[in-house]
DNA sequence: TCTACTTTTGACCATATGGTTAAATCATAT
DNA sequence: ATATGATTTAACCATATGGTCAAAAGTAGA
């Protein structure tokens, strides 16, 4: 058997695992929903992976970097924070909407067990750095009031994540179908930062 | 067995059943572990609640309400707008810090298990009619630029829940301790308002 | 005190579940 | 073709788990 086909099969097996996780969480996933789902024997997933534990930690590394904002990237380009900031926010709703269910996941496992936090503290640490300094360097010009790293990126990434962690609420409560949502989730690539930047533009 | 006694094992149940529920989520809980912690017999939760489901069901019901913003009662008082949507996000902030985790828990056990939904459906509605009445109202009056209902109120709930959705990361990322946060969420009570009213003072 | 009723418990049951093992199948190099 | 090593499977195992049951303990009225 060649490479192809030997990742092949572990491929098969993280892809199921990925979806009954993520649907059932950690302790609601079945190690042979997950075998079923790739269709393999029950215990191929003990030959490739440990333990349940084992094929859980590989998921939620997976499921945790994609939940990560990519900003790294869009940051240090050329342009306007302005102009970073809005495309930030689109490309971030772009991703979690192909994965609407990773922000409950991501957040509750890592509620559940938040000793999983310390092996990525540090890969944390340089998106917030980026974002501080860019954040800084506008608000020492004088361009825009004074706010704390923490307050800012809690605000945008609250509001981003926000329609994915409540989209069952939000779609009963407001009787929204799916063709709704996704205008309403739009419409948010514009309102959000048109409403962080009003607060920082404007004087105090 | 007078009443008080009878309902105090009950009470005792219950008890134990949202501690144990809340930080282990319906699929890791166990109903040993319940048993225990509110020092009784195993068997007793099956003669006051005949099933697990049925325990978690009123765990559910109960912490669901918990999160449930109480709008109605302020929005219904006398005064402006923004002084009721100060107090509003205080109160609330309030409300969800002396159970963190409940919005981890309610949101989660909601994606997994959209039915349960459609219970609450109808006490979700006069809220949201509140809500929104009351900003068509300012917004009508050219004080307020327009925004819909369902963006309104995401933002706000958003910005609001977000810190208790995300303490482990945030704490973690930005290097907090508890006293730390505990002031950050203090801020944001004048923050959250400050961001939403100015938006919606701002000309477009 | 005796009786009827409710509450509480220890022992038990059936099943689900994560995990193991030994054998079978497959691929490949000689 | 055959031996060697990797992959896959069916059958098992030990234990955990939700749930039941019959008996004990407690309560209260006659």
């Amino acid at each position: 058997m060649d490479n192809a086909i030997i990742h092949e099969t572990e491929r098969k097996i993280l892809e199921a695992a990925r979806k009954v996780f993520i649907s059932k969480g950690m302790h609601g996933a079945r190690m042979q929903e997950i075998a079923d789902e790739a269709g393999i024997n029950k215990a191929l997933l003990h030959y490739y992976f440990r333990s349940k534990d084992k094929l859980f930690q590989a998921i939620f590394r997976e499921t945790f970097q994609e939940l990560m904002p990519k900003a790294m990237g869009i940051f240090k380009e050329e342009g306007s924070f302005e102009d970073k900031l809005r495309l930030f926010i689109s490309n971030y709703i772009d991703t979690i909407s192909k994965n609407h269910f990773l922000p409950v996941f991501v957040f509750n496992e890592i509620n559940q067990n938040p000793e999983m936090l310390t092996e990525f503290v540090d890969r944390l640490k340089p998106l917030q750095q980026v974002l501080a300094t860019e954040l800084q360097k506008e608000i020492s010009t004088g361009k825009y009031r004074h706010i704390s790293p923490v307050q800012f990126f809690s605000n945008i990434i609250a509001m981003t994540l926000f329609p994915f962690l409540a989209k069952p609420l939000l779609t009963s409560a407001f009787a929204m179908g799916d063709e709704h949502f996704q205008a309403f989730l739009e419409e948010r690539k514009i309102l959000i930062p048109e409403i962080m930047l009003t607060y920082l533009k404007t004087e105090k």
